[in-house]
DNA sequence: AAGTGGTCTAGACCACCAG
DNA sequence: TGGTGGTCTAGACCACTTA
């Protein structure tokens, strides 16, 4: 049985983006919805609220709720994106699969997913063709323990579909910290680096819906085609 | 008077960050919350909602509510931080405030913040020193519609503290991109930039409660001395 | 089986915005 | 003054976890 919330912030949102609700103009009220829809005001509020939370909408007191220009934030990274998602807006694209083992972790990778002496990972290198450039290099270390097997097939295609639609696992956060390293020779061995001596390093730990973190990955960007754009709500 | 909800939330954070309620130990259930608040079930419901929002608590069905491991987070740019609240953490750091002009605009400024002609912006350039090195520069455009005041004091302390706490201006939406570029003359006459020839840039645009556009920044960030934490929850 | 969080309802009162 | 969203309540049923 869906949801009934889920139901009305997918409604809301097709409405949104067909134009049939348009951009800085007001969306019906909620007392309308509620009889549009025959829920209480409870589940369109819920509804609400996630577009709000998503950015689509703004809710403003005593007036009703606008839409918001989303065409500007739709390549945001706030949400978990995956390679495969960003490589949809980008017509030439490649993953290429350089690597892909069961091991037992290097000393920094054990500490990095809190591993036991005897865990295993998959390590996973991957390189990122864009425009017949190689781009961004990708390291990954799933925890073994929860992805028991992988095939060079899901890798080039994307884990994460794996991951979501065939295990069903539930991903709950990521943490992701963007920082600068120098170039080193794998960046060189692996990537069009060109003259570039620095490196845009994006380092993200996954957690699952437990709690528990499964997966570190670092991706490595060649500087000049680095972008990260990022939407923060203010909490009152 | 103020909200519950606001009440009940700050009040379980303290008690997290007091350690009153461990990491990875459950806090009291929803229903025994409602007794000890003595209100009803959905205002303890919202309470724990904005923590679980702000990456305090994971919400387990059937389970719980856990407290995640929040010291890793902290330095979170999530949320919108100012220079002020991120230089608490750092003892030694100081604010220079190069330039303070009312202007008319160039012709990219006025893009950004699609402005008119006759309008005007008070353009602020800073620099920030961390233990002794100049690490950022920080360029700032604001609509003097909305700022119409601006001293060199409010600009060495905390602009966003004077618009908010003074002004009494809401916030509503920041939206951040993070990408690199090469260093130019302005970054080598203001910064220790060392040998550095590449520099780690985020501009910033800033929305008011009524979503329009007020604000814009660059900051220029040493590639080495650049970190930007970033903590994704899945919406399911 | 008992306890937990997730969804949903129906109703109340409030502060804010517009005409 | 009438309509809007914001807060708060009391109660219901469900799915999930643990024992």
């Amino acid at each position: 049985m869906e949801l009934k919330y889920e139901k009305i912030y997918r409604d809301i949102l097709s409405k949104i983006k067909s134009g049939e609700y348009k951009v800085n103009a007001l969306i019906p009220s909620e007392s309308y919805l509620v009889g549009y829809y025959n829920v209480s005001r409870d589940t369109v509020r819920k509804a609400l609220s996630r577009l709000e939370n998503e950015a689509y909408i703004k809710k403003l007191k005593g007036k009703g709720s606008i839409v918001i220009d989303v065409q500007k934030y739709d390549f945001s990274l706030s949400k978990i994106h995956t390679f495969k998602e960003i490589g949809k807006k980008i017509k030439d694209y490649k993953t290429i699969v350089e690597s892909m083992n069961l091991i037992t972790p290097p000393e920094y990778i054990k500490r990095e997913l809190c591993l036991d002496d005897s865990d295993k990972v998959w390590e996973v290198i991957r390189v990122r063709e864009i425009y017949g450039e190689k781009i961004i290099l990708d390291k990954d270390y799933l925890c073994s323990s929860v992805v028991e097997n992988l095939t060079k097939e899901i890798c080039e295609d994307s884990i994460y579909e794996y991951l979501e639609n065939i295990l069903n696992i539930k991903i709950a956060y990521a943490r992701k910290e963007i920082l600068t390293e120098s170039v080193t020779d794998l960046d060189i061995e692996y990537l069009d680096i060109k003259d570039y001596n620095m490196i845009v390093v994006v380092k993200s730990h996954t957690y699952l819906d437990d709690t528990t973190l499964f997966h570190y990955t670092e991706s490595r960007h060649r500087p000049d085609k680095f972008n990260f754009i990022h939407f923060a709500r203010r909490y009152n």
